[in-house]
DNA sequence: TGTACATCAGTGAACGCGCGTTCACTGATGTAC
DNA sequence: TGTACATCAGTGAACGCGCGTTCACTGATGTAC
């Protein structure tokens, strides 16, 4: 690695992408220890380069953090556009059972994603941040959408299929988000953490079904 | 204050309660800053005692950590019986109505608890723990229950009035909990902290609505 | 095409901070006689 | 009731750590002529 993205020994004076290593740097930390491990000083070393240099491209370590927590949220939407395709292939059902499944498949890759990156899922969703509702392209997955608006289309598609009163309508997306935000962190930090992983995957469908019947 | 109990200046050579002085400001600390600010220097700085002062007491900081986690668990079963406590005034209603305002009064209890010391709720619910299951004074409330036995006997509550199939009873805490604490974190950390205040109460209540519908 | 120059990304050193933890100690307290 | 003594709760000083952030700087790069 001789290249401008070799990361210690570099060849040139000039990094050529540090804003990038850092955040990539930033997202290896935060995947490991969780948004209180996204660190200045270990960012700057991981890319090769002297502390101070990071305050060229991030105002501060607050601002490194949000960026993390950005492209953390914009991992959780690739999950759970994943999910999303996987379930579309049985899709010869009606819309009603479309719309079903549609809302599921957000929820399981909410929790894939939090069962598989604790610590990228805990700099997503526990640092304050906007809603992800405006298209701000640092949240949104590859197609686009941030998370929340994932969900909130899924239960627009509810709705549209009749499967969702429209008196139940608003604010819908903070009480199915909360059920399964609640297990994820439960599983990962609380004390849930223990569950036994033959328990987890019931536990997680009977709690989508508990959110599709009670909505 | 010239007793043993007067906190900066003391009399004595002898503190007089350390451990106890030491886990009040540990509760102070998660408080204001959650478990995070629980610190053993500023503990034993509060304590108006050295900073090694604090190791006659507790192994280490994790150790102080896990006492304040423990009480605060217990502070916040102390909320969810005052809750039950008021709702149990209009116990005129059959069993299935009182059922059901039991399980509503321990979400709403817990919720209130998250709404009032989010700090210690931090402290009690985010921190690595055991589940509160078996009798451990420290979790406890005045009541001798844990947050999630008294989560645990309102469910049996339910189940024994007939508005819970026995088929849905098992691991029926995790769901409900799951809901109660996903909306909590939510609004406190997470991307939820802005909810305008007059919508709380509807969402809480809403989200209750949806969790006994669908269990 | 060559050269002077402005830009600005990264350097090196240093600051002050607060933390957890360990060390050898001291002196108030309670107990045994 | 008085006295010697063991206990052990708290002291004072120090350690090493890693952090965020600021300072004056340097030298590679790209641009204007």
């Amino acid at each position: 690695m001789s290249g401008p993205s070799g990361a210690p020994s570099r060849a040139t004076y000039r990094h050529g992408d540090l804003r990038s290593a850092l955040l990539e740097a930033g997202m290896e930390l935060a995947g490991d220890g969780g948004p209180d491990a996204v660190v200045l000083r270990e960012a700057t070393r991981r890319a090769g380069v002297s502390p101070n240099a990071a305050y060229r491209h991030f105002a501060d370590r607050q601002a490194l953090l949000a960026a993390v927590s950005d492209a953390a949220q914009s991992r959780a939407a690739d999950a759970m556009e994943e999910e999303m395709q996987r379930a579309a292939h049985g899709a010869d059902a009606d819309a009603a059972a479309r719309a079903h499944a549609r809302l599921r498949a957000v929820g399981t890759g909410y929790l894939r994603f939090a069962r598989a990156e604790p610590g990228l899922f805990r700099a997503a969703f526990s640092v304050p941040t906007a809603l992800g509702t405006s298209d701000s392209p640092a949240k949104a997955g590859s197609g686009g959408r941030t998370p929340y608006q994932l969900l909130s289309d899924a239960l627009d598609a509810l709705a549209a299929a009749g499967e969702l009163p429209p008196d139940r309508r608003s604010h819908a997306e903070f009480l199915a988000w909360s059920s399964v935000h609640g297990l994820a962190t439960l599983m990962i930090d609380g004390p849930l953490r223990g569950l036994p992983p033959q328990l987890v995957a019931g536990v997680e469908q009977r709690l989508l079904d508990m959110v599709a019947k009670g909505l």
